[in-house]
DNA sequence: TATGAATGAGATTTCATTCAT
DNA sequence: AATGAATGAAATCTCATTCAT
């Protein structure tokens, strides 16, 4: 049987030399993806800031989307670690205070990695492999402030869609910030969503 | 050798049959838009819906880019009309239910508009024409909350950063509620936002 | 959208099959400028010619336009060069001789690169790159004569004017005969133009 | 037998209004064509110059080329005339004079026709009906020229040939002049072409 | 393992010409 | 006699991917 041409990006065993050109690529990946935004960026883009050629990018990555699957693999798990250390939510400063420092581990997290987080937005269409990321990581995020919510045992609001929305508020005003969209004195951007998810769980008892 | 082109799509004098034919292809842009998102859509597809041919979208939009400009101011208008409309937060129920009524409207109205708002954003770049037109939408929706959270002297918070924080709240969470990415029973979304909001303003009290 | 192009065939390193190939173009270009016109020439055809495809000429030339002004760079040289080596002219049957030979020199270069030399004058427009460019080149070719007009002592005629309009005929001329306006016994040509420019050079005496 | 649609611009009776849009048609032709050649034309430009519109222009021409040739047509009588005018060559200043008379005449014909006498040389393949009809005027001026020379005896010289040098000569270098390729004092252009043309003529004596 | 070169399908845009009123 | 609107064939240019060395 005659092998067909090897599939060109299957894992294959790497040594020292191969290992850092993909890392080169990946990080170029992001650079690139930051800078032009998913659509925009090319391979040509890629391979040019990662000083290397278009042939040895396919050695690595069977296609662009793999890339930037690669990419989000990362930044997903960085992210659900996150969520896992949400802190419990208490009526008093100390909870609030609690939440202040999450929301700047996740303000630092989301400078780092905001264009790939982003770009499972920007892949509207669920049905891609992308957009299933993003849903799953949002998930584990939704779920954990969904559980925290039910903790606190405050009525009166549906505990599912309330963590929903300040999941999206969360992720969009960083955006905002960090594209400059909108001026934010250090550090006030935390604190306000400290407050605001804290008001939002408390503020109708 | 490319030979300068004239004036393409300057604005002609239309009659009735080239107005007509002008709004077919705006409604066939802000469908085609919605269904394969902004960087996906051709040409091509958008004189397929409006049942003309190529040379008739040149003769009115010079460029795709033009066609979702025009688009795009008729949802920045709706939207700074809505964002005028916003009620005076009382701390009361009626304050809740009239945040409600609120939230209902910018579901509805985003639900028709969401892809053209939101490719606002995906144009990611500030400096572009697109950026501040979708920035300065943004401010006067921010602009009104800022009004009315300052109106309910609530401090311990500030108020242009939480306005920012709940903008992005809202528009978010109905996107995300709008392409499917969690579902969401019918209504609870706008009572959510309303109660988040709410609490986030007087929660602190 | 137009995604804004990097930086397209921007000059690189070539290795020798890369040379081969942007040789064969440049070949393919003047062939087909040669038998369509400049303005009539398509990319479709320099690539069908140079047996290659739409891409790899785009790979080594940012468009039409560009490959033309190579060729024209190269063409310059040539004319440069056959300017300097114009005779001296003195009265005597050896002047005219001398005349006779440089121009069918120039009947020879003529003959290979009209088409290029002729675009310079199409792109009437004298404000263009080309449009410089073969005025540049026209000048050298006029000082060249009227160095030579000025050296015999020849006077009742503007050197300059003279100069303009000899170099205007040789041009020409050759022009009507090349493309077949007017039918020339071999050989005619030259001559005649060496009669003429010598006869309007010592003819007044 | 089923009559076709009536042939678009088959010459029909007009009346006075319909002989007035020719005429308009004819003229921004003209114009646009002096200004941006013959191949960069579009007939959008003309329709806009004459202030009318595209449909109207094929009540009147067939196509662009018939418009063209139709403007060709006025400019050919008015250059064979000139060509019958062209005065006898004698040897002394009067003969000198007379040409350069002569040679003020053609200069004010071009710089009113030279657009429409340069397309037939840009329209470089001579198998077209406006290279036939370039040749056929060229004709004209260079038997002009073969006649005066060859009634002058002069020998060494292709009576043929030389006429087509200098006719070559006149054309190029009013365009030179004309296109501001090269500055030329005032009058300087007509008494050069005449002393050349003479000095070619006896100069060999 | 690396890379320069090549490819071609697909997208955009232009413009002479025709159509319907 | 006039015109605004429509058409579509052709041309240009881009870029993800494959090939050959």
């Amino acid at each position: 049987m005659p092998a067909r041409r090897s599939d060109p990006a299957a894992p294959r065993e790497l040594r020292a030399r191969g290992l850092a050109t993909r890392e080169r690529l990946l990080d170029a990946g992001a650079t690139v993806f930051a800078q032009r935004g998913v659509h925009a960026a090319r391979v040509d883009d890629i391979v040019k800031v990662a000083a290397t050629s278009h042939g040895t990018f396919y050695l690595y990555f069977a296609n662009k989307e793999e890339l930037f699957h690669a990419l989000a693999e990362q930044v997903a798990g960085e992210l659900e670690a996150l969520a896992g250390r949400l802190p419990p939510l208490t009526p008093d400063p100390a909870g609030v205070a609690a939440l202040d420092a999450w929301m700047r581990e996740f303000g630092a997290l989301y400078a780092r990695t905001g264009p790939v987080i982003r770009a499972w937005t920007e892949t509207e269409m669920v049905a891609t492999a992308m957009g299933r990321l993003g849903t799953v990581v949002w998930a584990a995020f939704t779920n954990a402030l969904v559980e925290r919510i039910r903790a606190t045992g405050a009525d009166g609001i549906d505990p599912v869609m309330a963590a929903l929305a300040l999941v999206a508020m969360i992720e969009r005003a960083n955006y905002y910030v960090l594209t400059g969209q909108v001026p934010a004195p250090d550090g006030t951007l935390p604190a306000t969503l400290a407050r605001v998810t804290h008001g939002a769980v408390f503020g109708g008892a």
